[in-house]
DNA sequence: CTCCCTTGTGAACATCGTTCAAATTGTTAT
DNA sequence: ATAACAATTTGAACGATGTTCACAAGGGAG
């Protein structure tokens, strides 16, 4: 008994995006399978394969509007008269308030194996790289006179190490780094980072 | 048919962890299936779960021998007469060694969900941590004077820094950060914090 | 009204971790 | 030696998973 479910492909496709979201925010990126998503829409589990060629294709849909959010709360720190390493410190505040905030949906950003060939990953990783410049140009204002690939590498393993502390959190290894170090240990190695720019310059 | 396959239980134990370490070696932790090991033993499958809980303890039991790995090879890092951040840079190194030599088997110690009360994960923990001594020595060489909260926090973010870009890239991110940046980032990285250090102390 | 093409369906397939009653062995007691 | 028991190994079976695809239903064109 096939019937129009909605009125377009594309408002199906948003409806979907919406539905696996929820589910992802409420319950985890584990918890959204093709046949729960089937039955939260009203839905046979075949359609889920009309619109999107796998499933990671969906959880990548799912990622590219966590990325955008980030991508929004990073760019809306206020940057005026701050000192570099407090700036930094304001960005990794807003990104830890995130994570804190949306820890099922930032851990989707990172489950899985990608799809290198797919659209929304290919957007996705455009998008992160992007991301990196507000640091980079954070980082130039430390020592103008460094090397672009110094202010690179620099952004980078800022960056990653953030990254790295909070997927050990994410992953379920509280145990190895607590929640509550992680921004002291952000702190210290900005810092320090900074400070050792500056020394060096 | 069941006949004794072997001479005792343990015999068996470490015939299955050796099995499954090969499996994962060869073709990443994804391939160890409990009817792969089992086939791979002339075994049956529930024979799996006669000896460990759930398969997830055997990857356990593997993963402790990877660490324990880890741990020889940080402890046989020459230290004599090596300025504090080559002796950093020098861990780094034999670090990025082993996971770049070992890519599947370190990718599986962070594959999964851990159960918080196995007996391999506990003794996995207390060795982790046992390795961030090896980080803090170095780290206290550079600044003697600095509060021991400070030296712990700059240890674990140094670690977790080089973690955050060795798991992106063995996630499959290598678009994001290559792996032949890694070393460079790493190495701006321990020299920047040192140099902060030493500027602050 | 009829044909056809688009769209949604859901049974079916292969695979996964895991369970457990049954079958077979080794060991002990009579 | 034989019977009884305990310990092991087995593999069919269960409930999941992602994914496929022959089929059925609906809307639009001639």
């Amino acid at each position: 008994m096939p019937k129009k479910i909605m009125e377009s492909r594309e408002e199906l496709r948003t409806a979907m995006i919406d539905a696996a979201e929820r589910i992802i925010m409420e319950h985890g990126v584990e918890a959204l399978t093709a046949r729960r998503l089937a039955a939260d829409l009203n839905i046979a589990v075949g359609t889920t394969y009309n619109v999107f060629r796998q499933m990671d294709d969906l959880i990548g849909e799912v990622n590219a509007r966590t990325i955008a959010r980030i991508t929004s709360i990073i760019t809306n720190v206020d940057t005026a008269g701050r000192k570099s390493d407090e700036l930094l410190m304001a960005y990794a505040d807003a990104y830890i308030g995130f994570v804190t905030a949306n820890e099922n949906t930032w851990a989707a950003l990172f489950s899985g194996e990608i799809d290198a060939e797919s659209e929304s990953h290919k957007r996705n990783l455009s998008q992160t790289l992007h991301l990196f410049g507000y640091i980079e140009d954070a980082l130039r204002a430390v020592s103008p006179n460094a090397e672009q690939s110094e202010i690179e590498a620099s952004a980078r393993a800022l960056w990653a190490a953030v990254h790295g502390m909070l997927s050990l959190v994410a992953r379920g290894r509280h145990t190895v780094l607590g929640l509550g170090n992680i921004r002291d240990a952000i702190k210290v190695l900005i810092a320090n980072h900074v400070a050792g720019m500056k020394a060096n310059q």
